[in-house]
DNA sequence: CAGGACGGTCTGCTGACCAGACCGGATTGA
DNA sequence: TCAATCCGGTCTGGTCAGCAGACCGTCCTG
């Protein structure tokens, strides 16, 4: 592994976890999965970041079998493992954790379980079902913490209506 | 912030969650914090790294409001605030990921609910109780995917032991 | 078959991380 | 009382990772 990213000596779940999650862009990067995105440009354009930073990001994380390259259409595709799907409860309580810290208006997006159009209580189960539905029985929609002047280029715009998590952005 | 720190133009509260807490070592730290460790040298035994990155990350952690600079017996100290301990459904789901993808032998470590004796589901919920237990009414111990190697030096002697989370490593 | 979109790689620079030296104040022991 | 040690840092020089931007081969399209 990469110096600077592994943690020796660690005998602990949450440095393995970070070994493989921690570095800078990564858990963007699988966010934006969750959202749809799936291709090497529309990472580039949502997240804004070095190409060549995302190309080793994305290749290490298809390496640790959290995503898989496919290809369709003759465009290549990263999509979600199962592995990588298994995130979604760390990612959703950390995003949670940064609307109670960061957004005093109130949370930029919300999520809602697809099934009985409850919101999701910030420990991720559904007050109706009482359970914690997977992710893609999530639909996710801006919130009141949203930001008051939005990018414009059509990824953000295609974000923002309301939409199904793990739906693919592009048909 | 510090260049190489921050997401810019993100309108998403994972982002913000990870500017506080998205740097190398970082959560570490804090997952520290909730085992008990308080001493500036003791996370530096225990986590085995750099004392002028340890100054910087416990700075920041402090000026962002997750923990607070106390000053017990001559000796300074550094505790977790509430929005600190805000942070804990976070780490552990991160922590779970961690154990399902890296520890094949089970958990490196289990979490019960002190009250009741029962031990945690994988979202974190006592299943005898059916809520959510807050940090401080938990108790870890070593799992059957700990370490068959682990260090000698007393501070991981004394995290292995069954303690309850937050409880001060020192009296 | 020319042009552009796509999915990268390469390059030179800058800033972050590293080990280890150093340092001042407080406590302890002789 | 004074030296030694512990504690909680700061400083330094070297290395590595992230950055913007140039470049490049392949595929599709008009």
């Amino acid at each position: 592994m990469a110096l600077g990213t592994d943690y020796a000596n660690q005998d602990c779940s949450l440095a393995k976890a970070l070994e493989l999650v921690g570095e800078r862009w990564t858990l963007l990067i699988l966010r934006d999965c969750f959202f749809g995105v799936r291709r090497f440009s529309d990472f580039l354009t949502h997240l804004d970041m070095s190409k060549a930073v995302l190309s080793q990001r994305l290749s290490r994380l298809v390496e640790s079998g959290l995503l898989e390259r496919a290809r369709s259409g003759g465009r290549e595709e990263y999509v979600l493992t199962e592995s990588g799907r298994a995130l979604w409860p760390a990612l959703y309580a950390l995003t949670q954790w940064g609307d109670a810290q960061t957004s005093p208006g109130g949370p930029r997006r919300i999520f809602a379980h697809a099934q009985c159009g409850t919101d999701l209580v910030v420990t991720g189960s559904c007050p109706a079902c009482g359970r914690v539905p997977p992710p893609e029985e999530l639909e996710m929609r801006p919130g009141p913490g949203s930001s008051a002047q939005p990018r414009a280029h059509p990824m953000s715009v295609a974000l923002r209506s309301p939409r199904r998590v793990l739906e693919p952005l592009r048909p």
